[in-house]
DNA sequence: ACTTTTATATATCATAATGATATATATCGT
DNA sequence: ACGATATATATCATTATGATATATAAAAGT
């Protein structure tokens, strides 16, 4: 999915500004499988005015830079439609954190625990927000999406505090013990 | 973490060529948390080399393009030790499938159903190739990597299984049923 | 009362990543 | 025999990233 068609995406459900789409990545509904930055949603908007698959109204405000409010427009509506049929590109993630426990021997202890510690808050965190979402007249698409990001959060959390152990206290980055004969 | 600190965590388990590189994104270790593919690749250990982060040899064979075969140097240890205790940034999910799946309304029956099969059996697939790995002599830190994304494959898996009939049948698109009085 | 931080809002830019394509050959299945 | 897959490097146009600049209001801290 390019900047262009996400930002139609989130058109779809309601007209917004270039900074509220931004927002929909950070917390919105798009949060739990889909990220974009102003450098890739400007650009992006304003392409899509050019091909006519959004429209622009700009509300002057006092004193503050004139908010850009955009809607899709039909033509919008086909383009996204066209693309939500294509053959879908495996998931992609990318998790330093996860990078960094992989190398959990090259950190010390503090650290090690640090990152654990900031990781299951996150993703408390990110539980909580779902959780908190009213359900009430949500599509089942957005449902199961919902109930997708909530299974995978309560998963992470119960992992880590089931098996912390592997990379917090002194032993952890000691090789595990060798097997001793074959009766094991 | 940029394509260049990811190629230093792959030679640090063990020397590689450019495109085994890849495939540990593909197949290999890396593939759970991290994505890289050749345009990235190259270029990084270029730069890795001229930087004397790595080193490489190249071996000649016979017909086919030359094997370059890319150690990682003390000095690209150090690197990767410095790297690795960094402040981790947030977790990147893309995810083209959620995203259909979120504007399950504007898609086929059909089209719903290829797309959850494809994607049940894509993590399947994922699933089976982490449990048959051997856990021997592993340190505990990618240990603890390995059961993450076990964990998250289940979930996923589990989910999927749980609550398909979200986005599959003829009835998938309508709106969830309003409720009737303060009685529910 | 004053100051700092956070939130709203747009825009640009150097750098990096992406994904497609080109090139060449061996090997495996049918 | 033939096509598909695997090995292997490299480049390139397009896109995305993340940082920075610019302004102001509102909220929070001291």
């Amino acid at each position: 999915m390019d900047a262009r068609t996400l930002c139609l995406g989130v058109l779809m459900l309601d007209d917004a500004t270039g900074y509220e789409i931004k927002k929909s990545f950070e917390e919105g509904p798009f949060a739990q499988f889909y990220h974009s930055g102003f450098g890739s949603i400007y650009p992006a908007l304003g392409k899509l005015r050019t091909e006519g698959l959004v429209t622009c109204t700009e509300l002057a405000q006092q004193g503050r830079p004139g908010k850009k409010v955009y809607s899709i427009t039909p033509a919008g509506i086909d383009a996204l439609k066209e693309a939500v049929v294509q053959l879908p590109v495996d998931d992609k993630i990318r998790s330093d954190t996860l990078f960094m426990f992989f190398f959990a021997d090259l950190l010390g202890e503090e650290r090690r625990r640090a990152i654990y510690d900031g990781y299951l808050d996150h993703y408390r965190r990110l539980l909580q927000s779902v959780r908190e979402l009213d359900n009430t007249g949500v599509p089942r698409g957005r449902l199961f999406v919902r109930g997708f990001g909530l299974a995978i959060y309560e998963a992470v959390i119960r992992y880590m505090e089931e098996h912390g152990d592997l990379v917090l206290g002194a032993d952890a980055t000691a090789e595990p013990e060798p097997r001793r004969g074959a009766a094991e």
